[in-house]
DNA sequence: TTGTTTGAATTAAACATTTGTTTAGTTTTA
DNA sequence: TAAAACTAAACAAATGTTTAATTCAAACAA
C-alpha cells in the first residue's frame, strides 16, 4: 500500500480529529473542510471513512512496538528498567493523537480488526516488559512481579496523564523554561522510572 | 429533579449503550428499542439525548466521590491505605458504565459541563488520597509522595484494568470458584495496595 | 513547438439513510 | 373528565457515498 503525500495530509488530519472527537463524531465533511479538499476526495482516495480510519492506524501502529534494542545495550537491570521505560513513554508521545484513537477503539470493540491489533500490540510489549523484570531477577536485584500487571500500572499511569493533561498543567508546579509536553514527559518518565523500582525492590 | 421508575429504567439502558459504544455512536432509537419505548418517550422524559446524558452522569457520579469515613477509623496507616483502596475500588466496580462515559466525555471535552464534573471529583479524590499520605507521614511509616502522582496511578491502573479486562482473562489464572468481576476486583485490590505500599515505604 | 490523447485529480450536485426532534392524535390512569 | 403516558408519522438537518462532468498534467505524435 502506497501512500502519497496528499493522502498522508488527510490522514494527519482525519488523526486529530478523530482522537479529539471520537470517530462517529467527526464527519467526512469535517475532515475535508480542514484538508481543504472536497468531501468525495476521501472516498476517492480511501474508499470509505472507515477504511481511512484502517488505513491510519496500520499505518501507525508499528511505531508503539517496543525495540529491544534501545535499552537491551545496558548490563544494569535498573538502568536497563529506566531506559525501558524512557523509550516507552517516548514511543507513546510522540503520536498521542493515535494512541488516544486506539484506546478508543479497544473499549468500543465495535470494529474488531482494531481490537485485535491492538491486543497484539500489548502482549509484544508485556512479554518486553517481562524479559526486563527476569533479566533483573537472574541479576539476584529485582522481586518477579507480574508483568500483565506491572505494564497495566505503565500504561495506565501514562493514559491518565494524557488524558488529565489540563489538571496536571494545574496541579504539578510547572517550571517557566519548559515547555508544557517535554516537562510532563519528564515527570510522567520520573514517576514511572520510581514506581517499578520501588515495586520490583520492595521487601 | 425528581425520577420515576420508568426514566431510570431508560436511563440505566442509555448509560450502558453510551458506555460500549459512545455517546455519539448509540442512537436514541437504540435506547427506545432496548428499552421497548417509542422514540418520542426519550424527549418527552429527558427533553433530548444530550439532556438524558447529563442527567445519568448528575444522577450518578456522587457515588464515585470516596467517603472518608469508611477508612478513617483505622489508627494504622497501612490499615488506612488499604482500607481506602478498597472502598475506592468498590466504589468504581459498582458502576463501571459510567465511569466509562465520564472519563470519554472527559477527554472528548464537547460539553464542558461534564469535564468539570469530573474535574471536581478528581480534585476531591486526590484530596483524599493526600490526608492518608500525609496521616503515614505524622505517624512516620510513610515517606511523601506527590498525592496527585499517586492518584494518577491508582485511577490509571484501575482504567487499565477494566479496558484490557478480556486480555486479563486470558493471561491471569482465574479459578473456577470465582467470578470474573469479583476476582479480577480482587486482583486490582491487591495490586494496588502493593504498589502503593511500595512507593510509600520505598528506599 | 504544436495539437492530441490519456488518465488521474478534482468538483458540485445528487443520492439514499439516518439522525434528533416535534406534532397531533390516541390511550391510559387517577 | 382531566392530566399523564404513549404512539405513529412527519420534520428538517446531517450523514457517508456515488455520479457525472470538468480540470489538470504529463506523454505522445506531428
Amino acid at each position: 500500500m502506497e501512500l502519497n503525500n496528499k493522502q498522508l495530509e488527510i490522514m494527519e488530519i482525519a488523526k486529530a480529529l478523530f482522537a479529539q472527537h471520537g470517530f462517529d463524531a467527526t464527519s467526512v465533511r469535517d475532515i475535508a473542510q480542514r484538508a481543504h479538499i472536497n468531501v468525495a476526495m476521501i472516498n476517492y482516495y480511501f474508499n470509505s471513512k472507515e477504511n481511512l480510519l484502517d488505513t491510519l492506524i496500520m499505518h501507525g501502529v508499528e511505531a508503539y512496538k517496543l525495540d529491544t534494542s534501545k535499552y537491551n545495550t545496558a548490563t544494569d537491570p535498573f538502568i536497563r528498567l529506566e531506559k525501558m521505560i524512557e523509550h516507552y513513554v517516548e514511543s507513546k508521545f510522540s503520536d498521542l493523537n493515535l494512541y488516544q484513537i486506539l484506546t478508543s477503539e479497544a473499549t468500543a470493540k465495535k470494529r474488531i480488526s482494531h481490537t485485535s491489533v491492538f491486543k497484539d500490540l500489548r502482549q509484544y510489549n508485556i512479554q518486553c516488559v517481562r524479559e526486563v523484570i527476569e533479566y533483573g531477577c537472574e541479576k539476584g536485584v529485582f522481586r518477579f512481579y507480574d508483568p500483565v500487571l506491572l505494564h497495566t500500572t505503565m500504561i495506565g499511569t501514562f493514559l491518565q496523564f494524557r488524558t488529565n493533561r489540563s489538571v496536571l498543567e494545574e496541579l504539578l508546579p510547572l517550571p517557566a523554561d519548559k515547555t508544557n509536553d517535554d516537562y510532563l514527559q519528564l515527570e510522567l518518565t520520573t514517576h514511572l522510572k520510581f514506581v517499578l523500582r520501588a515495586i520490583l525492590t520492595y521487601g
